[in-house]
DNA sequence: ACCCAGAATGAATGAATATTCATTCTTGAT
DNA sequence: ATCAAGAATGAATATTCATTCATTCTGGGT
């Protein structure tokens, strides 16, 4: 629905018939939670419904209760696939056997982190709703923290690599993986919330601009 | 209320008393404000009521109604008291009379940014619950962007005063200012939702070192 | 001492919403 | 063809919550 003609129209996925499916319980499970992210961008965390998320996958409001226990549950696996999505993309760059030369992994990295199109912002509209939750939320702040944990240290340890090889003199790997990790998280509040004082192009210059002050031989 | 002893107690602010009192609207207002930012800091704003806020508040329900027309609008209100209590407390020391040495205004922003103690916490987890509805709420957006451009004006302003007296080459304040703002949020992030993995000192330690890589005879 | 404007109260109202479950439907196996 | 397992449905339920408003109370003005 959410359409603008009258028309009852299917989610995305499937065209067309009205006819009763019956499809594997992960299928299921995927569909809801990819409808739950986009109600989450679109009407914020706090507006999310279970009518409006089973609406927006197609399906009837029965259906979220029998693959996930609860609301609860659902939106705590919506923000767990959300959070591996996003690192588990990081950290396949990061180790990158396809790139060999560090520098250019590095760009590649920036890319992956600032680049892409309307997917990327609805997903950094999740991202960022679940963090406004994070601090009255434990089970939020673990999910996110386990994933964190790992791309920092694929992180640091990609920065130790490019120290070693360009030989750099008093940087300290972590401090500085810490420091680019906030710039990137900055950035893309700065894109969700005030788009039009940040464009992408700026932020990613901007990010850019770090990476080249702490390690110039290998970035431009 | 809430209290494990049956007995009605009044919240914070007044004590003993259980006598109705007036107050010039003024005054209930930010009471009622205070009250809001305690509980979206403990509940998250999603699960924040008026039952809620006006209990934290040591008030009746009905007083919400009153001295703001909704829920809707005592957020809205709410959050431009904290996004100007944050900007305006930072462009004070930006425009700084108090400190001639820019070194040192520079270094007291960031005391002012990332110092502090429970309360800071408080508003913090404020801050970000509304960045997270901010995609879906343009109230939210303009309000944000309103403050956010005045204090990026100063810190650029700043920064240029800084590039001038430093006699700095090939550094465009523009671009540092947004990273700077950009590495803030994103430290603040970090205390927020993973204060295990980033302590207040090496938050302060990162941004320092961004500030030095880029002034070095300002600071250090 | 009295009054009354308007501040404050909280029980009542109605709308919204998560969750349940009796029923219907689909599909693959026999 | 027939059947059973279990996937899917959606009307009904119970709860929670924002908002209203008739009523009570307070304190400054006279």
């Amino acid at each position: 629905m959410t359409d603008a003609s009258g028309a009852v129209t299917e989610a995305l996925p499937e065209a067309g018939s009205k006819r009763r499916q019956i499809r594997p319980k992960a299928e299921r499970r995927q569909q809801l939670i990819d409808a739950t992210i986009r109600c989450i961008a679109q009407h914020g965390l706090s507006a999310v419904t279970m009518q409006m998320v089973t609406r927006e996958a197609g399906l009837s409001v029965g259906i979220a209760n029998l693959h996930f226990e609860s609301k609860d549950n659902l939106l705590k696996e919506t923000l767990r696939f959300v959070a591996e999505e996003y690192h588990g993309g990081q950290i396949e760059i990061m180790e990158g056997g396809d790139i060999p030369d560090l520098g250019e992994r590095l760009d590649a990295l920036l890319d992956f982190q600032l680049g892409r199109g309307v997917t990327q912002r609805q997903k950094m509209s999740v991202w960022f709703a679940y963090y406004g939750e994070a601090g009255a939320r434990p089970v939020y702040q673990k999910i996110v923290s386990t994933v964190d944990r790992l791309a920092a240290q694929k992180l640091e340890a990609l920065f130790i690599q490019i120290i070693r090889e360009g030989n750099y003199r008093g940087v300290d790997a972590r401090e500085l993986a810490t420091g680019y990790s906030a710039l990137i998280d900055g950035l893309h509040l700065g894109l969700l919330v005030t788009p039009r004082e940040l464009s992408k192009r700026r932020a990613r210059a901007v990010a850019r601009d770090f990476l080249r002050r702490a390690f110039p031989q290998h970035i431009r």
